[in-house]
DNA sequence: TGTACATCAGTGAACGCGCGTTCACTGATGTAC
DNA sequence: TGTACATCAGTGAACGCGCGTTCACTGATGTAC
């Protein structure tokens, strides 16, 4: 896909999407959409690119002209909440520990998710009928925690993220994970931040206990 | 493969394994090895069944009659060791804390994993070259962490695996994975129980702290 | 022990399927004047 | 404002590739007598 915008040269005022664009971009949005619903419906496996680019009427060529890949149809936009995160992290204050200064930046990001739940969801379910969306995912989590752990240190003034960092930063996806796991399983949308308070609680419990 | 091993109906003596057995291990075993060395080396994506089977010294079509899919090849026997942690685990005395408990039935299993070295590297390097492998083996861990938080709750006199036990289950799971990968990266072959007691007393500092 | 038949591992060739690419084209949108 | 040309989104058809299957067969090993 080389569909880069095109910006406008001079002056900071946004390029005004051509007709052109706008289509583009809904075409984009389209086969999107039709594919994560399909995903979630058949799971990924069993969805041709073809039946995607039927159901989003669009011709099976089209398809690839906005997706290199089948693949590449997940996994773009979520990984803002970790830019979110390190921007957010230094700012805690000092009478923080760690783990204290984490969850409260981790609770920062729950309006946001409660506001993309039903995506977050079928999401959710298309990632569960693959494994190669499964390593995936995976390999998007390590690179959270990677980010994470490199906070965690420099916080603590490090200049490098040390073997401890990566401990913590990874318990600390774990655990956020299996808190999101939890309430997107559950019915109730808005217990998000209880969830998680009361995982964290539970996992100083596990350990020190 | 509808190869069962044909079990002689009467007595405990072993069957004798007749030629035509005695060649059939063979040579799966040699289309394995074949596949886990080019795996590591070439990439798990990069190498086709075709070369696997020309590289055993088989027929393409040979190969499926051995393994239904190239995924299979890999992950078969490395589940054993939750069989031994979930059987040695309710044995530990009960002065131990869960936590405590499970690290000393992790520290059990380090001479298997010892002396298995050579063959981890090989899998793990397959491992890393292919995001469907990844999924499968995180799967194998999921797995893992279900029967290990069942082992858990049983211990603590509770029938079912409740959240807590998942939670401690999965942080255990996670503690010994990096301390593997550790001990897998760096060059002592021996160290690998001391690198799980450093991981373990690093998680109860980093989480306590 | 030897012979006749049964079983089963291994094979070659052809095929279906889905992902992704290449080539040559159409028609709508954008731009220069 | 209208006309001529340029650009670019979208398309159809044909193809390569690797996984996995189906069919019909060969030859070695195993078994009955």
């Amino acid at each position: 896909m080389s569909g880069k915008v095109r910006v406008a040269p001079t002056g900071s005022l946004a390029k005004a999407p051509s007709l052109r664009e706008k289509h583009k971009n809904q075409t984009g949005q389209t086969i999107r959409h039709a594919a994560l619903k399909l995903f979630a419906s058949n799971g990924y496996d069993a969805t041709t690119t073809e039946m995607i680019a039927e159901r989003a009427g669009v011709s099976a060529r089209t398809f690839f002209r906005y997706f290199p890949t089948k693949e590449s149809l997940l996994f773009f936009g979520e990984q803002d909440w970790l830019e979110n995160m390190a921007g957010e992290y230094p700012r805690q204050p000092e009478s923080l520990s760690d783990l204290e200064a984490l969850i409260s930046v981790i609770e920062l990001q729950t309006p946001r998710l409660i506001r993309r739940r039903h995506w977050l969801l079928l999401f959710d379910r298309a990632i569960a009928s693959s494994p190669t969306l499964r390593g995936l995912e995976e390999d998007h989590h390590l690179q959270n925690t990677e980010v994470l752990a490199q906070a965690i240190a420099a916080r603590r003034g490090k200049s490098r993220a040390d073997e401890a960092a990566h401990l913590l930063a990874a318990v600390v996806v774990l655990t956020y994970r299996r808190a999101i796991n939890i309430w997107l399983t559950g019915s109730a949308k808005g217990d998000l931040g209880k969830i998680i308070t009361k995982e964290f609680s539970l996992l100083r419990e596990q350990i020190t206990s």
